[in-house]
DNA sequence: TACAATATGATAATATTATAACAGGAGAGG
DNA sequence: CCTCTCCTGTTATAATATTATCATATTGTA
């Protein structure tokens, strides 16, 4: 058994920000940092950096601390980042094309192999050196390429059938941006779910918290 | 003092995510729900369902359960939805025009009042019925317009300086998709970071342990 | 009107997560 | 080589968050 296994949620949420911030000292030359910088640096405990590492492995020396090269290597291989992960994305509207364009796929542990629509309109345009394909073909593209994972830049009402489809051409990891939630229904699926709107109103009630405190009298929480 | 300060981070987070699921059951035509009922729904147990909603206040009636409709708009109330909050726009990139297309920002708490850039190809350009303005009159804008929050679609190595600018202007909330973490140096700010790259790292760490499960034979887990 | 079924809100119990404490290994300097 | 300081990995404690329990109120029905 892995070390890794059964490793917490919120571990694991934190990996890729620890893996952020060591690369960005890494480009700045920094070679070694304790967890006590890294603490500093990052707004955490040195405890908790200590223990989250330790989930997969004491990467660390006494009396010296982390090698910085080393430690982000070690996460891009906890994460998985070297060996990447077929994807197909569907829905090339202007959250789709941007997701494909925006997003460095490669340096995230996921190749972009083929894109697909269903609109006639759109079929056919290059997106990233890839041309957007009739989602009547996905079937055969699936035979072929076995692409393991998906991206949901689809309307919420197709998103249950769509995901249903794609699982049984054998596709059952999604990033699922439509709005409707994947969570349920969906036993056998790796699914993470991003959703915008759900951000934007968590800000609004932070917003309203903040400026409610202030309008009080009393000093404005400290966000927790 | 309100009865929802101090309400912890984990019950807002779900706040959203509550007032997506009545909005549904309100479409439907359902009138009225159990905390049960809206448990099974939303894979959640109905103790936690009716924890995070005495947060807030007693909205349900014993025997009877919650009036779906009434509750939405508690929700919404709660989150503050209803005021808009006045929101400009940094960085008319790709990203920033698809989430200036793709969000409902007045369902959500915020109304887009001005978008900004640097790029003298792209001032001068409409989107949603807003001109693209030159980011130098920023500070002119936000003298007439006083916004409260901004958008921050523009890379990781001005956003430190840009939102240090807005702050002085007198805008400090913060929804920030650039890649630099806004959580450090910004006391007083209020800020919900997004980045989509976590997101994707996270999912490949989950796609891999399920995989690495499945190879060694065991039943792939769970996820948690 | 009485009674069974139902479902909340509050409280208690449990589980999970984060922080603190500490023992001991490694580096640095004289 | 010895000592002092630093810093990890681990264990213990505290803080949070989730789940279960229970007293009580309302609905629906006969």
């Amino acid at each position: 058994m892995p070390k890794n296994a059964g490793v917490s949620r919120s571990v694991v949420r934190r990996l890729p920000r620890y893996y952020r911030f060591l690369g960005e000292l890494l480009k700045k030359g920094v070679t070694r940092i304790s967890s006590r910088e890294l603490a500093q640096l990052m707004q955490l405990t040195a405890s908790q950096i200590r223990q989250d590492l330790n989930c997969f492995g004491g990467f660390g020396q006494q009396g010296y601390g982390y090698n910085v090269a080393a430690l982000h290597k070690e996460i891009a291989n906890i994460m998985g980042l070297n060996k990447l992960n077929g994807t197909i994305l569907l829905g090339a509207g202007n959250l789709g094309r941007t997701i494909a364009k925006h997003m460095h796929f490669e340096s995230n542990g996921f190749r972009l192999d083929g894109i697909f629509d269903v609109n006639p309109q759109i079929i056919g345009q290059t997106l990233n050196g890839l041309v957007i394909q009739d989602a009547a073909g996905l079937s055969t593209f699936c035979e072929a390429h076995h692409p393991r994972a998906a991206i949901l830049c689809i309307p919420k009402e197709v998103a249950y059938d769509s995901a249903k489809e794609l699982m049984a051409l054998g596709v059952n990891c999604f990033w699922n941006f439509s709005h409707y939630d994947l969570t349920l229904n969906f036993e056998g699926a790796v699914v993470e779910n991003v959703h915008l709107g759900d951000s934007l109103m968590t800000l609004c009630y932070q917003i309203n918290a903040y400026y409610a405190d202030e309008e009080e009298g009393g000093q404005p929480e400290k966000a927790n």
